[in-house]
RNA sequence: GUCUCAGUAGCUCAGUAGGAUAGAGCAACAGUUUCCUAAACUGUAGGUCGGAGGUUCGAAUCCUCUCUGGGACACCA
């Protein structure tokens, strides 16, 4: 199946002395067009070695690189480049597809250990904003990719359910709060009175000491406060549990920061034995002056612990817990140093199990170019988004295709499936400046396109009578027309192992809508229905596209549709 | 000020362990449906890869400097 290997290993005794196989291996490259060749191997670095030109050493391999797996092998502009044989690769690749069904790509190698993923992490009684939707998309992507790759993962939703904003909270909600208001519609309710109180106490600070009390008897497990605390977080949760559902997303864990509570001393204690901490200005800070950053707030001057203390706590819990293999925060940009730190910290305690932690950032949705703020109220509710995006697929459907059966849970698919890929389709640094026409787009790059292109070639299946059991054997196919597609087909393992090693799950949404783009090429050049010798093979080949398509969608969290 | 991320077609972005003529999608324009789902396909047009040096046989990709924009930089998370 690997044919970079093949080449190498033909390469390599002509090469002997020079170069050794795997030297080789690591310089073939793809050749830029197709026409060029399949696979080229570049000579520019043995020009000097032998003493002749790129060029020449080229049409001298070039004679003597011959095997079965070659149709021919041409020397251009200092390459060897090969062309594969067309019949007998698609057949090989085509049936290796068939055979593995939704194992292609997988790893071999299923126990890789456990991959804990920090992602989502809304605050509790807030909103959840389309801020959030990065973490949670990318996270559930990477989980899936992971999983492909053999790794167990474990998906763990640490919530913001600690912290002075709930003293605020309670404050607000003893003075102007209503029960059954809050109940009917939780989260609304709760911000509103967030926003009432950032917006009084400008007029009135009394009411940031009364928030600052108000913590204060959380902390101190005050009953009344504590059961408020409770109420909200539960009324919050019930509101985030609808939006993880219609994204299908579900979590692992939902420890959040308020489980660590009762773990922080130990951090504390375990680095004041390790001599770690030193005051300044009344704080306890590990200084990481020799790493080149600023200290690390371990202790505030009034005693209180932080969010440092706490990720401390909380990665030494994971650690205990799962002894995971790596220990992935999926987690915006802006918080680079913050982790930085806390790896840099955990290193010095002599844990180092901290090198197996991985901050994987990604830029911020921005609105006309600026952050969004919960403070002011100005933040986009993911759910209305959503919605907006599942009613627009439900009108296509109308529009399009008003007999399709089940329309509802294909406008879902469909809809929601257009806002997760719109997120992973670029490189997770990339800012997204908040764009609700963009997002709902379902022409070119984007997730309904691909999912019409499952769907598509789907209907195919059907229409010509695919069964699902064993393939028989048929006619190979050799045009050029299914070559494209073979090639892609052949790519798919490579692009999910780039997805893994680069956590990057860009990497698959590309792919995807590449293997789409050379489905629908094919499809409107050659009609694959055609009763003639070779529609079987032509069938074949759309089953593994299918296989590859719904696979590579599973991996970015959409659903693919048969029909729409 | 220090650190960090980004700058590629009108717009959104691919392409960066150096390699052949820098690619998509959207928008624009011109086409394709008596024919397998037109959420599709074909074609045209669109570029000093922010700028300047350097390394190299070869640089969008590596190094240095520089410009522009985002972010972080101690008691928020």
């Amino acid at each position: 199946m690997d044919y970079v290997k093949g080449f190498a290993s033909v390469l390599s005794p002509l090469l002997e002395g020079d170069l050794n196989e795997n030297e080789i291996t690591l310089m073939i490259e793809k050749p830029k067009h197709s026409g060029l060749g399949d696979y080229a191997f570049p000579c520019f670095s043995l020009a000097k070695i032998k003493r002749k030109s790129p060029q020449v050493i080229a049409s001298e391999l070039a004679l003597n690189v011959t095997s079965p797996l070659f149709e021919k092998t041409e020397a251009a502009g200092g390459y060897v480049n090969v062309f594969l044989k067309k019949d007998a690769v698609t057949e090989h690749v085509i049936q290796n597809v068939l055979k593995l069904g939704g194992q292609y790509g997988s790893s071999e190698n299923k126990s890789k250990g456990v991959v804990t993923l920090d992602m989502s992490s809304p605050n509790i009684a807030k909103p959840f904003s389309m801020g959030h939707l990065r973490s949670t998309v990318i996270g559930n992507s990477l989980s899936l990719i992971f999983e492909k790759s053999g790794y167990q993962p474990v998906k763990i939703n640490h919530l913001g359910d600690w912290g002075t904003q709930f003293g605020k909270l309670i404050t607000a909600y003893k003075k102007w709060g209503d029960e059954e208001e809050v109940i009917a519609n939780p989260i609304k309710e709760l911000l509103k009175l967030y926003i009432k109180f950032h917006d009084e106490a400008e007029k009135d600070p009394e009411l940031e000491v009364a928030g600052r009390n108000w913590f204060k008897q959380l902390e101190d497990g005050n009953e009344e406060a504590l059961s408020l605390w409770k109420w909200f977080r539960e009324e919050s949760l019930k509101d985030f549990s609808r939006i993880y559902d219609l994204l299908n997303i579900k979590f692992d864990s939902f420890a959040g920061e308020a489980f660590y509570n009762d773990k922080m001393n130990r951090v504390v204690e375990l680095l004041e034995e390790k001599r770690l901490l030193t005051t300044s200005e009344q704080a306890l800070v590990v200084d990481l002056e020799s790493e080149n950053m600023p200290p690390c707030l371990i202790k505030k001057s009034d005693g209180a612990t932080l969010y440092a203390t706490r990720d401390l706590a909380a990665a030494l819990y994971r650690f205990e817990n799962y002894r995971f293999a790596h220990s992935i925060y999926v987690v915006g940009n802006e918080q680079t140093l913050h982790f930085k730190q806390l790896i840099h910290v955990l290193k010095k305690m002599g844990y180092a199990w901290s090198d197996q932690m991985v901050h994987v950032p990604f830029g911020m949705i921005l609105k006309d170019g600026k952050k969004m703020s919960t403070r002011k109220g100005k933040v986009i509710l993911l759910e209305e988004v959503l919605n907006e995006s599942i009613a627009l697929a439900k009108k296509n459907i109308e529009e399009k295709n008003p007999n399709l059966e089940n329309k509802e849970a294909v406008a879902r698919m469909v809809g929601v499936g257009a806002v997760i890929f719109h997120d992973l389709k670029n490189f997770r640094m990339n800012d997204i400046d908040f764009n609700l026409e963009d997002m709902l787009r379902v022409e070119g790059e984007t997730g309904p396109y691909v999912q019409y292109t499952y769907a598509r070639a789907n209907s195919l299946l059907r229409k010509g009578g695919w069964n699902t059991g064993e393939a028989q054997d048929s006619p190979a196919l050799s045009g050029v027309e299914e070559w494209d597609i073979t090639m892609k087909l052949l790519e798919f393992p490579e692009a999910i192992q780039r997805a893994t090693a680069k956590y990057d799950p860009s990497q698959i949404a590309k792919y995807v809508v590449d293997l789409a783009q050379a489905f629908n090429k094919y499809y409107g050049a050659v009609r694959i229905l055609e009763e003639d010798e070779w529609k079987y093979s032509r069938l074949k080949l759309v089953s593994a596209i299918c296989t590859v398509l719904e696979e590579g969608l599973r991996l970015l969290g959409l659903q693919a549709p048969e029909e729409m």
